[in-house]
RNA sequence: GCGGCUAUCGUUCAAUGGUAGGACAUCAGGUUGUGGUCCUGAGAAUGAGGGUUCAAUUCCCUCUAGUCGCCCCA
């Protein structure tokens, strides 16, 4: 350990990849000589910090420089897109009325254990949980709605206006085997609309979520949509599934036959070909719904039949999340050449935060993957929003000019002229090269004389000519000159 | 979690059982303080560990990562 740490302070002023590569060759070259002793080091941190779950090879245990699988850098790259989506979202989300509310991304295991359902793959195979150092256990939240319901009962919102429209954008956590557009650490975006059981708000959230994702130019998507009745319906409709599928137990492939107890809708939701036999002539979510569930889900419908959203239900439909009643949807892409997945999925919540230990409060809502419409975007190379680049470059020569330089950039700045520079080099020629491919109208020059003059040079990029000005009117030249090149180029 | 395919400079594409090469990008130059193109030069890679071999980047195994399918979802 001790090793690995002055290592790392040595190299970390250098920076990037080379640095992973060079710290591992090193220590594997000499790794020789020094093996039982690291081996003997990582084995007592095995059995003291780690859960002993598969041994490690050495080669994992240098490897520090690496994002955990499933997880990544959004690189600048890609940030155009993102911010593309989060500014939709956001201005969607106020437009419709919601509030933006910020929660942890670690909460007690028990509101996801107790919220979720402990026979949901979520919580028995996908959480991230570890024992906090006061030895709370604690969760990696892997959904935003069991901490925007958290919040909602802690701090007694339930005296606001209804209903209480919440809004969050945030990474969850789920472990499940990564590939394109299925990450460990995964944005979100988050809608809820608590305290109201109309019908009117479930359509209305589908109409939010096809508003986001139109504006964001995502064509080519499916709504499904299905009930799954009350927490009580439920229940009767799921024993009455498992003796079906019990009786037809022989017929299921074996890996599905465990499941018959622990989660029988995933039989039933299965693209395999067994299984889709088996559930078509299984006894459907939709025909055993209590009366008034049946009259809600009706209404949706018409709501959506009214608003012109297509949709197609989806009696098999029944979400990962154990807390849902009555409505549930899903937002799938349609789009060819690609893995298919849900860019969104939602639905109501009438029994949650009564079961949570509040009175009970109707709610729906639902959650967009964020990665996932920014994989969407790439796809139909939907437009996105481009940061305004700065259209004058700041040179300077000389260790006087260069502090000047500062006081210069930052005028212009807060004059409102965005200024590119490259501060860290003297050449006059390299910088009018990196001006040029920076493509910016106006170089201004500030050397040695100009400094002691007070003055600075500003240069037209386009016409190519020049003129040397007091500094202080330089703010004003600039301007005058950016304003009239302003129609003149595209 | 299970199965298939893949892994070479920052990116991309070559090559090889015996010195790994190009392009793009980066950096430095092309005489004093002025521009895209151009010229010169530099740095930079065989994912990790083990095995077969005189010799492995190349063949084999394991791990890791990526990718595709199943499962599930966002």
């Amino acid at each position: 350990m001790p090793q690995r740490s002055s290592k790392s302070s040595k190299t970390s002023k250098v920076g990037e990849t080379k640095l992973a590569k060079a710290v591992v060759k090193k220590t594997s070259s000499r790794s020789g000589s020094s093996k039982k002793l690291t081996k003997g080091v990582a084995v007592t941190k095995k059995t003291s910090v780690v859960k002993p779950t598969k041994k490690r090879s050495r080669a994992e245990d240098l490897i520090l420089l690496q994002t955990l699988r499933g997880m990544r850098d959004l690189l600048p790259g890609e940030q155009a897109y993102w911010e593309q989506v989060r500014h939709v979202v956001s201005r969607e989300a106020r437009e419709y009325g919601f509030s933006r509310l910020d929660l942890p991304v670690a909460e007690y295991a028990n509101l996801f254990v107790r919220g979720i359902g402990e026979d949901t793959e979520i919580v028995r195979d996908q959480l991230y949980s570890f024992d906090s150092p006061s030895g709370e256990r604690v969760v990696l939240r892997p959904d935003l709605t069991l901490g925007v319901a958290r919040s909602y009962i802690q701090h007694g919102m339930n005296v606001l206006s209804r209903p209480v429209k919440l809004f969050s954008i945030g990474p969850v956590f789920r472990h499940e085997r990564p590939k394109e557009g299925c990450y460990r650490e995964l944005w979100q975006s988050n809608f809820e609309i608590i305290g109201e059981e109309d019908a009117v708000l479930d359509a209305q959230v589908i109409q939010l979520a096809d508003s986001i994702v139109n504006r964001l130019g995502i064509r080519h998507l499916q709504f499904q949509i299905n009930s799954v009745g009350s927490y009580q319906s439920q229940k009767a409709y799921r024993t009455l599934l498992g003796s079906y599928l019990q009786s037809k137990r022989h017929k299921l492939p074996q890996e599905f036959r465990d499941l018959i107890d622990t989660n029988p809708f995933a039989i039933l939701d299965s693209s395999e070909d067994k299984c889709m036999q088996v559930a078509a002539s299984a006894p459907q979510a939709i025909d055993h719904l209590d009366p008034e569930s049946r009259a809600h889900f009706k209404e949706v419908l018409e709501y959506l039949d009214e608003l012109g959203i297509s949709y197609v239900i989806n009696p098999h439909l029944v979400r990962g999340l154990g807390y849902y009643t009555r409505t549930v949807f899903e937002i799938w892409s349609t789009q060819d050449g690609g893995s298919t997945y849900a860019i969104g999925g939602g639905g109501r919540y009438d029994e949650l935060i009564g079961r949570l230990g509040c009175e009970p409060t109707p709610a729906i809502g639902f959650a967009l993957g964020l990665d996932r419409l920014v994989l969407e975007m790439k796809r139909v190379k939907a437009r996105v929003y481009s940061e305004p680049k700065p259209r004058v470059f700041l040179a300077q020569i000389g260790v006087l000019a260069k502090r000047k330089s500062l006081k210069m950039f930052s005028d212009l700045e807060r004059n409102g002229v965005l200024v590119a520079e490259s501060f860290g080099r003297g050449n006059l020629k390299t910088q009018m090269r990196m001006a040029e491919r920076r493509g910016v109208d106006v170089t201004l020059v500030l050397g040695q004389k100009e400094a002691l003059d007070g003055t600075v040079i500003v240069k037209d990029m386009v016409s190519g000519s020049q003129e040397t000005v007091l500094a202080e009117k330089a703010v004003n030249v600039v301007k005058k000159i950016l304003k009239n090149t302003v129609g003149v180029k595209k």
